[in-house]
DNA sequence: ATGATGAAGGAAATCGATTTCCTTTCTGTG
DNA sequence: CACAGAAAGGAAATCGATTTCCTTCATCAT
């Protein structure tokens, strides 16, 4: 207790208040602060958590925490968090509803300071309604939520341009000379997948060329096997994945049966999730700023818990064309 | 507040007690009881916190969170943890030791019930002396500690068998007809690598051949240059890399520079991470059962919180051969 | 001179359980 | 029948801050 040391028990507190606005003559202040760094004092989180009702954590609940992309959101939130003294709990639903509900709850129940979903939502009725009742009761203990992903809900969100940056790329592939483009994408509940989607239209539509669309599971292995199909009918002379990972299925399908990219078959992916370099041939695909968005999730939270900003606005943050070697000019061109 | 439902401020906690080993009697349970699920009663985490000085927490402490073999750890960690009703919070220190030792520091302040070192130590006198003051008091408010990777703090442990695993995948490549067999390992002070090597020097010993180690820095680009070193002088027949992450800065190196896998020279790799059945070749590694290390080192700390377990004995977890694709016989066999 | 205003800081309530003492009520035994 | 000892449960302290009320002065305007 740095108040034997001191000589006030309030006072101690007001003094040490950052964002001090209590009045506390600056004699005083320098008096407990000193004691303060003399006895190594520490408030210990516990108590005031109880009292102020809201534990500093933050949480950030993912897909899959193995999958690359979530790991470099959840390396850039803890990094971001952890220098604003905020420790980082990861959840890790697995794709699985019930748990991430679970999930939720545990949090709600814990009074952590703030949510960030780095997944997309569902579209059933049961989750949608529990979520938006976590939801609301973390705003009633004036915790904070911010989306990293498109969503349903109007929460804040901090997410990367998908359909531009999908336009981009398909506007890549058409400079190649390419016009059959096919694009493998997500289910249609998936947002992420249909906002890339629509960037992919944009393009396909601008150049007078047909776009055609075949709808896979998120997933590896979902994507092989929608390249099977397409394989065995006629297929494009290109595809757009909706994302790496999806991509990486699509790689490994073309390779077991023996078409060579790019020289038969130009693939461009999403996301440039890191280890993409061990692929050969290395992969085209859209850099999305992975850490960057975890750790803007964490800033856009911090100034929420300050009171500053309240709006629900949908901040866009830019993604880039990485041009490798898995894309090339279609045959005979 | 369950007790006005109920009749006892006191009782409910005591009737609440999943343990319970306090005179209450049945009837009495019941009513509680019953007032509690009416109720929806949840105990308040943060202020049993307060009292007992452990928040429901465990931490895990990697290296590098977007490392699979890291990522995978931690799935299996937090799927235990959060069975048992525990949050997970996870510190990617970015093998930085001052920012290792500031989560330790964080974690200490929180009180998190338990702290999993996933990664190893560091060899450094400075460190070591911090954490084993930071592991003291841990220790003092009832908090527990478990390792996954070998370290030179005796603590409770839960380890792959690196020794017998490298054994094996030594004696697989003896087997295939290789004698020019170098391991390419980590630095000296990685304790992980250091094991794994023993194994290899085992069976290159007991089947009368050279060993020859190379060491490199436990990275992927680390490995590659160490692989680039070996292919200016009179390369070996094989080599075995001390960890997969390494292992994919071989093959990427090998395939820079022409050499084909394994018809020129036999890879091998330890760990099996996830992702390697993009890798072509695919790589022939050690399956370290990652997840499974993740939720023993749980329910390890669990037991040790429980009371029960006080044992710092390290619990060795079998490893398997994984034959893939990148080992072979030797060109002429 | 006097009341109004505001700054500085202390006393005590509060957050919501757990835990330590008790007190009361049985039960069994000499 | 009296009394020891156990069983059941309540009152109050505790965990360590934060926050709400006050009280006390000093300053200023009327």
């Amino acid at each position: 207790m740095a108040r034997q040391a001191a000589v006030s028990p309030t006072t101690a507190s007001r003094a040490l208040d950052p964002d001090n606005h209590h009045p506390v003559s600056d004699r005083t202040r320098a008096r407990v602060l000193a004691a303060a760094t003399r006895l190594g004092y520490r408030p210990n989180p516990m108590a005031r958590a109880l009292r102020t009702s809201r534990v500093p954590t933050i949480a950030i609940v993912v897909h899959d925490i193995t999958d690359p992309y979530f790991a470099e959101i959840v390396r850039g939130a803890t990094g971001a968090a952890s220098a604003k003294g905020f420790l980082t709990v990861v959840c890790s639903s697995d794709r699985d509803p019930a748990t991430e509900l679970r999930y939720v709850e545990m949090l709600c129940l814990s009074r952590v300071s703030g949510v960030i979903f780095a997944g997309g939502g569902l579209e059933e009725a049961r989750y949608r309604r529990r979520m938006a009742e976590y939801a609301r009761s973390i705003a009633n203990y004036g915790g904070a939520i911010v989306a990293l992903a498109p969503r349903a809900e109007r929460w804040p969100a901090e997410l990367p341009n998908n359909r531009a940056g999908a336009r981009l790329m398909t506007e890549h592939l058409l400079a190649l000379g390419h016009r059959k483009i096919t694009m493998i994408s997500g289910p249609a509940t998936v947002r992420t997948s249909g906002e890339r989607e629509a960037g992919y239209l944009d393009a396909m539509k601008a150049a007078g060329a047909n776009p055609v669309t075949v709808r896979a599971d998120f997933t590896t292995t979902g994507a092989a096997a929608a390249m099977a199909r397409l394989l065995a009918g006629t297929p494009p002379t290109a595809v757009f994945v909706a994302s790496d990972t999806m991509a990486l299925g699509v790689m490994s399908e073309l390779r077991r049966q023996d078409v060579v990219v790019p020289a038969d078959i130009s693939v461009a992916g999403f996301d440039d999730i890191p280890g993409l370099e061990f692929l050969h041939p290395r992969l085209t695909t859209v850099r999305v700023p992975m850490a960057e968005l975890g750790a803007a999730g964490v800033a856009r939270l911090m100034r929420q818990l300050d009171g500053g900003d309240s709006s629900t606005r949908t901040q866009l943050h830019d993604v880039e064309l990485v041009l490798r070697e898995s894309t090339g000019k279609p045959r005979g061109k």
